[in-house]
DNA sequence: TAGATTGTTAATCGATTAACAATC
DNA sequence: TAGATTGTTAATCGATTAACAATC
């Protein structure tokens, strides 16, 4: 049984830079790797890392660093990401056959087995070898499929009213890429990937360097 | 000339946010929109959002709210996103395809002029009526075109190279989508947009409830 | 006017960083 | 052994939140 820290979204977000370094390291041939070398190829500070690791309950080897076998797996098992996920993608666009299609997903566990969409013309077809479905059998093949992990990239207009069918079909957890801010029950999660937040930091970056060159701020 | 304070992140981030509900109210007709309407519908609290807004040096008014049509003028001045930015994508795959057809980014000012892809199948075609050229010209037509931004979709393995290949041409800001920490000089920008830190937060998210019920962070 | 809302100043909270002993 | 690196404890920093006077 791990423990719950409730402990924290910059470190959890961390978590999966660290995971690639480990095993880059790992096929490598390394058995250990130091929060110092994790900090200079990240451009963070070691303690940072130090601290973040520390999460995953793995002890490192003073003037060695930390066993990269352990460290995979603790940090895998941390995130949830050693056993399968199935997922559907709700909206069939590009955004949606990209996500589909991206290498890191199954590696951690995610599999997104359907797709549904709207356009006629897209049902049938598939993306990255899941069929995608008419959206009028959301409801009916989340539950015969028992899927909990929805990934919502269909239009803002649309974003609530597929969200609310996605709940009441049992979906616990939303990926949600519209710019919508959705209504759900307490006991369903939502995590939203909000592209124009990240543009905004962009565009924050560029202003301030090019008025003084500073910082940077992730 | 606007004054900078080097202020920040979790704010800047918000601010696309409280930018569509202030036109959301424009639309509506609405000539004031009240801080704490704001949080309720961001579920967010009403001081996070006054502090907020003071960042774009706009006065509210007691008892009304921020006027509207300011508001909004004074978001996308902060952001930089009421001047017309040209930008390129480099891999023009679906993830590429699907950022240039993402409607809210010409609203932010950010046109996607051209893409670029290794595959000579694809180079020719358009990506949402942008051409696509063989990524052997990259670095000409950035020069020839002007461009400074460049968002990069191409695979992780490429991914330095590519973008070594962009800063030489002159680009000074890159929104990257892989996971590749980036080596790129000072006075150029970096934007990671990280999908794994997203999951990594939802899988995070799913196991904190399931265990507990408990809160949520974004 | 009464009451909702802003904006400022201070307090709290959490994340990052510093210092340093422990240790391989 | 000497020295690099870990892990803990404390200090700092920045963001969020609370309290409350000002005001429309």
């Amino acid at each position: 049984m791990p423990k719950f820290k409730v402990s924290y979204a910059p470190s959890v977000r961390r978590l999966p830079s660290y995971l690639l370094l480990a095993k880059q390291a790992q096929e490598h041939g390394d058995e250990y790797i130091s929060g110092t070398l994790i900090a200079l190829e990240l451009s963070l500070e070691p303690i940072q890392v130090r601290k973040d690791l520390s999460i995953t309950g793995i002890a490192g080897k003073p003037k060695r660093g930390y066993p990269v076998v352990p460290l995979i797996s603790a940090i895998e098992s941390y995130l949830n990401w050693d056993k399968r996920v199935d997922a559907i993608v709700v909206g069939a666009g590009n955004l949606g056959s990209a996500l589909s299609g991206f290498p890191g997903f199954k590696q951690h566990g995610l599999y997104i087995v359907a797709g549904f969409d709207a356009d006629p013309g897209k049902v049938g077809s598939t993306i990255h070898d899941s069929p995608v479905y008419p959206i009028s059998q959301l409801a009916e093949r989340i539950v015969s499929m028992n899927i909990a992990v929805a990934i919502l990239t269909v239009p803002s207009a649309n974003a609530q009213d597929v969200a609310t069918i996605l709940v009441s079909a049992g979906i616990k957890a939303i990926w949600n890429f519209t710019n919508v801010k959705l209504k759900v029950p307490d006991d369903v999660v939502v995590q939203n990937e909000d592209l124009s937040s990240g543009y905004a930091m962009l565009s924050m970056k560029r202003r301030i360097k090019s008025a003084l060159m500073l910082d940077d701020a992730d």
